[in-house]
DNA sequence: CTTGAACATCAAATAAACTTGATGTATACT
DNA sequence: AGTATACATCAAGTTTATTTGATGTTCAAG
């Protein structure tokens, strides 16, 4: 792992990125809309409706949310659809808190169970 | 834990304050110095010449901290002594991250071991 | 009870993040 | 080709976070 000083400072740095991006109320909510869905992904237009929110601004976050590498884009035709990475989440959260932002059907990769 | 809707809006409004206080570069190294160091706990005027750090900006960085409840402060005649809160700490962060902001001698209470 | 050291707090200035409405791009349908 | 839908991007305005330098507070020593 990082142990001189430089390397760190290079962790710390992409740390910061991460936290900014779980910084936000609605980024979280969003998070954890992906994270529940009985879907494996959902696309714009529903998180639209669900998150009431404007087309741009819901671009916005999730662009944040793309840069910070928690979650994955799938385009279908003219539909986006975006999803959880777990594995990120995995690495970045407590179990407590993996459990509202990561799938629970995780399709046997992981070696982590929620205890919720 | 938090079920309906109201409840995750708190819960949700809770983090975004937590991970506030962890998206910044400055404070993440504040808080791995407070976890590696071989003492329990650092005065502030110490932390000042290790982060090279004016003053009144490193007592900005500690009262966004404390008021995350990432660290404790403990005070010492006109000596301010910081230390991490293991417990936050490890309800918050994965194993993996906890291993740079948290403290290696945690007195037995936690049930979580560092891996790295 | 004055002084100095260690720290917190404050107000003003600066910087970064977020919102809004408009415009651009890709895809599918006609 | 022409249009509509779904989304991304952009620029301007607004809000929030951070920095800076000055001032306030506490405590210990004289």
């Amino acid at each position: 792992m990082a142990t001189d000083v430089t390397e760190l400072q290079a962790t710390f740095k992409q740390y910061e990125k991460t936290f900014k991006a779980l910084a936000d109320e609605k980024r979280l909510k969003i998070l954890n809309l992906l994270a529940d869905s009985k879907e494996e992904s959902i696309c714009v237009c529903e998180l639209e409706e669900v998150m009431k929110m404007a087309q741009s601004k819901l671009s916005y976050h999730l662009k944040i949310l793309m840069q910070a590498d928690l979650i994955q884009r799938e385009k279908r035709g003219t539909l986006h659809y975006y999803s959880i990475n777990n594995e990120v989440m995995n690495q970045t959260l407590s179990e407590e808190l993996c459990c509202l932002f990561r799938r629970a059907d995780n399709s046997g990769k992981s070696d982590i169970s929620c205890s919720c």
